[in-house]
DNA sequence: CAAATGTAGGTGCGTGCGCACACACATTCC
DNA sequence: GGAATGTGTGTGCGCACGCACCTACATTTG
């Protein structure tokens, strides 16, 4: 039975291995934000008044949680974050947006947007494009647990 | 108008993210094979006469070509393939499977195919699977030129 | 309360990776 | 044929990334 055909996961890989940098170095090119900035600002923007702490970050982001130390180290340097004490338990540090992190977001969004739409979405019908989101929406939470 | 949903994509993100290192592990675990080399030894495997140029491999891998160099390096350290010149043009190289290289690869290939199968195929229909492939594939497609 | 265990975050270190360049050869144009 | 341009490979270098480990605090257990 089965006998899977693993041409849709190889089509994964190669998309993703061809769109990442195209996506990335247009949004560098236009707002100076590498890719993994972008993605957590965008955790951020989307969170319960605007900030989580990293370990949240590290799970809801594509970036490992050993690596959003640095990433919100680098945004907070760069004035897009801050880090706020968590009253509740001190070993924890949420990573909470500033209005200049807001507007850097807001500004770069169309830009990600307008990417995506132009080397992905458009490639595809709506009717694929849901049908890829709810497929690959069942792997990720097959994973969950 | 459009007002693109980037639903799929951000899917797509996750769905790599998630399961790459899953898969490589696996790999290792099972073969003592990186990813990257499965990679290779797979297309050349399916190329005709068992080899490529180190530029084809470039563009046909999901490693980029200049990375094709030092893993090819590794592989022939390692017995899988051997260089041979190009007596067509001496500046090309190509990477050519050994036979101990083939059966490396057969013998890799279930635990991959299992792989795929267990965490990704599984969690959608085959007609889902198959949308995702000819979708993904014109994405792919449209970067030809 | 003390000890043991669990969890959040930071960091030294190794490594995989791509870029930019260098070189060799091929091809084209005069 | 010789110069100029194009193409195929290899490689020094820097960078992003994750792993393994450490410390600080929290929670549980007796």
């Amino acid at each position: 039975m089965t006998d899977t055909d693993p041409a849709a996961w190889a089509a994964l890989m190669r998309v993703h291995a061809a769109l990442v940098p195209v996506l990335d170095q247009e949004l560098q090119a236009a707002h100076n934000l590498p890719l993994t900035w972008y993605d957590v600002l965008l955790e951020l923007y989307h969170a319960p008044g605007r900030r989580l702490t990293l370990g949240e970050l590290g799970r809801v982001a594509v970036v490992s949680r050993s690596r959003v130390s640095r990433v919100v180290d680098e945004l907070a340097r760069a004035g897009l974050v801050t880090r706020e004490a968590n009253p509740q338990d001190r070993r924890s540090a949420y990573a909470a947006l500033t209005e200049a992190g807001k507007r850097r977001f807001r500004t770069a969004a169309p830009t990600y947007l307008r990417g995506i739409e132009k080397h992905f979405t458009s490639r595809m019908t709506a009717r694929e494009a849901a049908t890829v989101a709810s497929a690959l929406g069942k792997v990720l939470a097959a994973r969950e647990p």
